[in-house]
Order: structure tokens, then C-alpha cells, then sequence
DNA sequence: CGTCTATTTGAATGTACTCAAAAGCGGTGG
DNA sequence: CCACCGCTTTTGAGTACATTCAAATAGACG
């Protein structure tokens, strides 16, 4: 049971719920396992689930023509790992979404989301607020890559999410920041020469 | 009241609504003008409200140190221009808005939308799917801002925006990009060599 | 017509990439 | 316990993409 308390924790963040509440919500979410190196989704699939992570990491990301990954975000725990418009729209995904930790994840399906959204009303506020969030956050890393160097991204991103860079490898990180690993090696030299 | 009429057209993009609940919507919003050059926005001030756009253009954008502007996005007819950071949160701005054309737009404070939010509880939908839908066209920025060079990330803005391209100057358009303009000029001057 | 701003062009520079090779590191089987 | 394998990280050389600065040109507008 203490899956659900990190769901009711995620939740409480956003919108005071009741037990009752609570109990329709989680009613509709089911526990899944993902080993190392499974997938959750993959380019081209229509994005069954939201997965909610109890534990483990997941990368998020878009595979370009020469088969380079641009990642989206990580996704550990209390966080979602999920393709919105290829679940939302019901429509072929360009994402995949990978283990990179053996994981336990709770899922629900786009049917049972559209019956929360309709049965606790409360549960659409919950998401128009993570919505906005996720949007303000993206936002910012726009602005980032578009105005900043590749070394101030590193020590943004360090800065921000410091436990994340000691559980990922520089490979997974040097594809967020959108730089090659060989070049992230080489920040990381200078930086550590000061 | 044809400004009005624009507002209930996008509003019915996301969820059907009665004319009652479109009363009860617009009562809330004020007609107001601005110059262009003037800003809706400035860096530090707090975001007061939320503008529908009726007519004109604005670009939404960042300020780093050496005092070049990041555009986040151009918010043109039917587009909303908001920090929704500094408006939902209450708290002093990192962003500029700034209208390029003389504009007219509808704007709402922070007040008498949480009223909204209560009641009229489409609203809460509304803005849900709004935020979801702008949430995923960030994430696509993201994954061409660090994956794409600039002559593609130019040709996918055409493609995506090509009423925007002649309304826009090119020193806009770089800044939306995130090149220099000379940069910019360049690269229309190769392709147009084809 | 003149003034102010936007665009173009070129040269020099900086940031980041590609490719190739070497070094480090963790796990597995003998 | 060591040797080997596969994978990650490091390093270097050469190249490509994009910037900065300066100057010339073109447009827009009162």
C-alpha cells in the first residue's frame, strides 16, 4: 500500500482530496513492473498509459533520422512518464519511453482517465495545475537552449536536479542537454580544473 | 461585440459551452489597447493579467544579461499573451511583453479568474486541454531548439507559421529561433539560392 | 529629402560535432 | 581471484555550425 501513498502525496501537492476521493482515483491506477532497458512506449505506438513512477527512472525521448535520442525529461520517482498528445489524441507516438532502472510504475489508461475526469471533477484542477507546471518548466528550458552554452546548461541542470546526476550516465545526460558525450566529458574537465 | 465573437470561437475549440456559461466567461474580461512598443509586461513587475489577443501581435520573451531577448513565442489573433508563471503564482515576472503592432486584447486579472475557476467548472477543463496542448508544442520545441540547426528549425517556423513569417521582422524571427540575425540572413540567402 | 532602423556581407573567432583511438570500469565465468 | 568482455568515459585532431564586429546597403517614414 505504500505505492499509493507516494501517488496520494503527488496528489495532495495539487488539490486537497478526501479519502473517498482518493479511493475512486487510485481504483482505476494499476501497479506494473518495467525491467532495464524495456520499453513503456516506443516511436510509432499509441501511448496506452500514464505511469506514475513508485521507483526507478525512465528516459523520455525523441529518436531523430540518424538515430540520436533528444531527451525529453527523466522520469523518477513521483513523477509521470507519458506521450500527452499520443495519449491524450489517442495517436501514434513520436517518443519512446525507456527504463534505464528496473522500475515499478502505477498506470492508468486513457479510458479511466476520461471516467476520473468525469466522476471527481477535483482530479481536472489536479491536472490543468500539473499542466501548467510541466509548461512553465518547459518554457524555461527553451529559453535556455535557445539563449545559453552548453557548460551553463550543465551547471543549470546539476543545480536543479543534483541527486539525478550522480543516478544517470553522462551519455543519458549529455543527450538532455542536447551536446554530444564526448563534449560533456570535456566540460566536465574544465569545470573540474577550477 | 465581434471581439467577443473571437474569444467564444476559441473557447468552443476546447469545450462546447451554453450561452449562459459564455455570459458568465466574458463578463470577466476588459476590452484594452496597446501601443505598439508598449509593453503588456515588463521583467520584475507582477503579471496582472491574462490577454486574449483580438487584433495585433506580441512577442513574449526573455531578457539575458548581455540584454538579448529570447522569444518564447508570438502571440497573435486568438493566442493568449500571459506569464503564466508570475500570473498564477503571484510572483515578480522573468518575461517581457511586448506588443510589435498596435493591438487589441481582453484581459482577465487573477481575482476573477479563480472566481471563474468555481463558477463555471468547464473553465477548469478548458484550460486544462489549453495548457496540455501548449505544454506539448514546448516539448517540440525542446526537442528541435537542441536537435535541429537553425536552417531547420527556420523552415520548420515557415512551415508551421507562414501567415507570421511577413508580419514578423527577421531580427524577430532570429530572436524566436534563437540565432543572430546576421546568422538568420545568411541562411535565407542559401536557400534561396536553390 | 534626410534620418533611423533593418538587412546584407565579409573576416575572424568561438562553440560544439565527428571520427578514431585509448583508457577506465564493472561484471561474469573459469 | 583473475582475465576478459562490453560499455562508458576520455583525449585529440580536423571540421562544421554559428557568433561577433564592422561596414556597406537597402527600406521605411516623417
Amino acid at each position: 500500500m505504500t505505492d499509493f501513498d507516494l501517488l496520494r502525496q503527488h496528489v495532495a501537492q495539487y488539490v486537497p482530496i478526501t479519502d473517498v476521493e482518493f479511493e475512486q482515483f487510485t481504483a482505476l491506477f494499476h501497479p506494473k513492473k518495467i525491467k532495464k532497458k524495456d520499453f513503456l512506449l516506443r516511436e510509432g505506438e499509441i501511448c496506452k498509459y500514464e505511469a506514475f513512477v513508485i521507483k526507478g527512472c525512465f528516459r523520455i525521448y525523441y529518436s531523430d533520422d540518424k538515430g540520436d535520442a533528444q531527451i525529453l525529461y527523466f522520469a523518477v520517482e513521483s513523477w509521470w512518464a507519458t506521450d500527452i498528445d499520443s495519449f491524450t489524441n489517442q495517436r501514434p507516438s513520436l517518443l519512446n519511453i525507456e527504463a534505464l532502472e528496473d522500475s515499478e510504475v502505477l498506470v492508468i489508461n486513457k479510458a479511466d482517465k476520461d471516467r476520473l475526469y468525469e466522476t471527481v471533477p477535483k482530479v481536472e484542477k489536479m491536472f490543468r495545475i500539473m499542466n501548467q507546471k510541466s509548461l512553465v518548466t518547459f518554457q524555461r528550458r527553451v529559453i535556455s537552449s535557445l539563449g545559453k552554452t552548453a557548460d551553463k546548461r550543465y551547471l543549470e541542470f546539476i543545480e536543479k536536479y543534483p541527486a539525478l546526476e550522480q543516478r544517470l550516465s553522462q551519455q543519458q545526460l549529455a543527450a538532455y542537454l542536447g551536446i554530444s558525450h564526448e563534449f560533456l566529458s570535456k566540460i566536465r574537465k574544465k569545470l573540474s580544473g577550477k
